[in-house]
RNA sequence: GGACCGGUAGUUCAGUUUGGUUAGAACGCCGCCCUGUCACGGCGGAGGUCGCGAGUUCGAGUCUCGUCCGGUCCGCCA
């Protein structure tokens, strides 16, 4: 191409040279005596002028439109006094066209691609190649590289290697419902697609890789949200003979040199917390620590309580009673407060008790409380006391099952900090560890909180006796109150394998059916191994700023799960399901 | 599986609460004018299956029911 120079790169310069430009048609000023084109290419934009005295080629530029294709030959030259664009990386020159083609045409566009207009998530989905030319979208995806690699680049330099691990594989018993794909060599069979590499990159440990990393695309059938979608992306790292620590200082100096590298952003110290801890304080295991609310267990208090509300969570064992101090919540209005309470119900819980702390001196007379009429002077200011209110205050309590309270107040917490601003700092990382190994399902059977191959911290004999004291050797980076990624210490022993199985009911049989060359590889010779992965869009999504996990994705799924661009799902051919064997029943499809 | 918000011109929206003449605005588009603009400006114009289907009514963008599409959330996502 006849190109010399990106639009970007035309300044002072190269004052008094003759240079082509290409690009798109960014915005056109036709001043019916001179036009002006704004150039567009993949740097930025450059002003092109047109006068009548080339006259064919003047006619051909009134001819343009936005979005028009062209190559464009000129002298560039300064902008004469008072026209300079200061907010143009170019705005002190400009280029006087001699000479232009027309590369390609353009239809008008069906939404405007400036950044001043918002545009519906249908339209961009259909338009996504137009949708892409934003310069939201572009930065995004640009990050997005340099980030990839920027992590790439460190891991390279710490001798990981890079491994591809199958898309077509075997369905696994965890957790998401599968994606699915008929094998056509085995009538009635079927591969899945993975939701996540993790047997593969065990078993690499076992083949000697020890530090393996791979940009892996994960799978998962399950409902979309705006951070979810069916296919994403994990970094995913594993290293043979280290233990946690050695993989959280890893991770976290990799996060730490990436932010500094792409955004210029000092993340400081990642503090950890336990699990016990982040439920405690925030109701979650992937607290906001920007937010400064937390969370205090007032439980202890209304054992006594006439009020039925609180006494009875206080005497069960599997409730809590939780009190959230905002301070300078005397801001909120009771309209607020009542939208709060139905924000609540959303999690399940049945109502939202709260105080407004008018006068702290003044007792029971200076708070203003639906609730407090029901509870006694000595527990009162018991709870006061505890809770070192201040002018100002409110405090919001959520009072029931644990999970539900848990729930509601973290997701409470939240919306709080947001409407009334309160966030202290823009980057709050922190590791949550010492994660249970098992948690009971509501059908009251043991579930594992992370996965199977995690290594408890205990023996093969306590971990069977009370297995739901057993915490594990696993570990969750957090950025603001987001799930980063997660990992753990692997189970190497097939005892200790075997042990976990047993209490997941999940059989030898089978075991051996659905992962038996996992447990094949740890009977022969499988080193000790730990690794995490790293929820790669959710990590752009921070670091861009996207409300949603579609802004940091080039070609998204819609909320169902389908594609507004290229319309997939679509129909198979008969042909192609009679070689693999289906049949559809109950759906009205024409064979 | 459930809750909520939205669907009106190419785009973003108003109009729906209280049914009533020819459904508006901005931007975009088309035409004409304009030699220093930079989200140029001026004048004129075209452009609508009010998502779709039933129903109520003399009359439906507006009310009712169903349905489809987009979004947010709960469940789900080890």
């Amino acid at each position: 191409m006849k190109r010399t120079h990106k639009c970007s790169e035309v300044t002072s310069e190269l004052i008094g040279e003759e240079i082509y430009v290409s690009g798109w048609i960014h915005r056109r000023r036709d001043h019916g005596g001179v036009i002006f084109f704004d150039l567009r290419d993949e740097g930025g934009l450059v002003q092109v002028v047109y006068n009548p005295d080339s006259r064919d080629t003047f006619s051909l530029a009134e001819s343009c439109r936005n979005e028009y294709v062209i190559l464009s030959k000129g002298i560039v030259r300064e902008r004469p006094e008072g026209t300079v664009n200061e907010s143009l990386v170019t705005g002190r020159v400009e280029i006087i066209a001699s000479e232009l083609e027309i590369l390609n045409a353009s239809l008008p566009m069906p939404f405007q691609l400036d950044e001043h207009t918002s545009v519906g998530e249908e339209t961009r989905l259909k338009y996504r190649f137009l949708d892409l030319r934003r310069s939201d979208m572009q930065e995004n995806l640009r990050l997005r590289s340099r980030v990839s690699g920027s992590l790439r680049n460190f891991l390279n330099a710490q001798e990981f290697i890079e491994i591809e691990t199958p898309l077509l594989t075997k369905a696994t018993p965890e957790g998401a419902r599968d994606y699915l794909v008929p094998s056509r060599t085995f009538p009635g069979s079927f591969f899945a697609l993975p939701q996540s590499p993790q047997l593969f990159k065990q078993t690499l440990m076992a083949s000697g890789f020890e530090k393996y990393y791979q940009f892996a695309k994960c799978f998962r059938d399950e409902d979309l949200r705006a951070d979810r979608q069916p296919e994403f992306t994990q970094l995913d790292i594993e290293m043979s003979f280290v233990n946690s620590e050695e993989v959280i200082s890893l991770v976290t100096e990799m996060v730490k040199k990436v932010f500094a590298e792409t955004l210029s952003v000092d993340l400081g110290d990642f503090p950890r917390i336990s699990y016990a801890e982040a439920i405690e304080k925030y109701g979650i295991d992937k607290p906001d620590l920007r937010n400064p609310i937390e969370l205090l267990e007032v439980k202890d208090l209304f054992k006594s309580c006439d009020f039925k509300v609180f006494s009875e969570p206080a005497n069960d064992p599997e409730s809590r009673i939780a009190a959230m101090k905002v301070q300078n919540g005397k801001t909120l209005t009771r309209k607020q407060i009542d939208d709060y309470t139905d924000f609540v119900g959303n999690y399940g819980a049945k109502g939202l008790a709260y105080i407004r702390v008018e006068d702290p001196e003044k007792g029971r007379e200076g708070l203003n409380s639906p609730i407090i009429k029901f509870i006694d002077d000595e527990i009162l200011e018991n709870l006061l006391s505890t809770l070192k209110i201040e002018e100002g205050d409110i405090v919001f309590f959520g009072a029931g099952k644990r999970n539900i309270v848990n729930d509601s107040l973290a997701a409470l917490r939240d919306l709080v900090a947001k409407d009334l601003d309160l966030l202290t700092c823009e980057w709050a990382p922190c590791w949550v560890v010492d994660f249970p190994m098992f948690e009971n399902n509501k059908s009251g059977e043991l579930t594992p909180l992370h996965h199977p191959f995690t290594a408890p911290i205990c023996g093969i004999e306590e971990l069977k006796d009370s297995p739901l004291e057993a915490l594990t050797d696993a570990y969750d980076l957090v950025l603001n109150g987001t799930e980063l990624g997660g990992g753990s210490v692997r189970i190497h022993d097939k005892g200790m394998q075997q042990a976990v199985l047993s209490l997941l009911k999940i059989d030898k049989e089978e075991a051996d059916e659905k992962f038996g060359f996992l447990i094949s590889a740890l009977e022969h010779g499988c080193p000790p191994h730990a690794g995490l992965a790293i929820g790669f869009d959710r990590m752009i999504m921070l670091m861009t700023g996207s409300e949603s996990i579609r802004d940091v994705i080039a070609f998204p799924k819609t909320q169902t799960a389908s594609c507004l661009l290229t319309d997939a799902p679509g129909e198979a051919a008969k042909d192609q399901l009679e070689e693999l064997h289906i049949r559809f029943h109950g759906i009205d499809k024409e064979a």
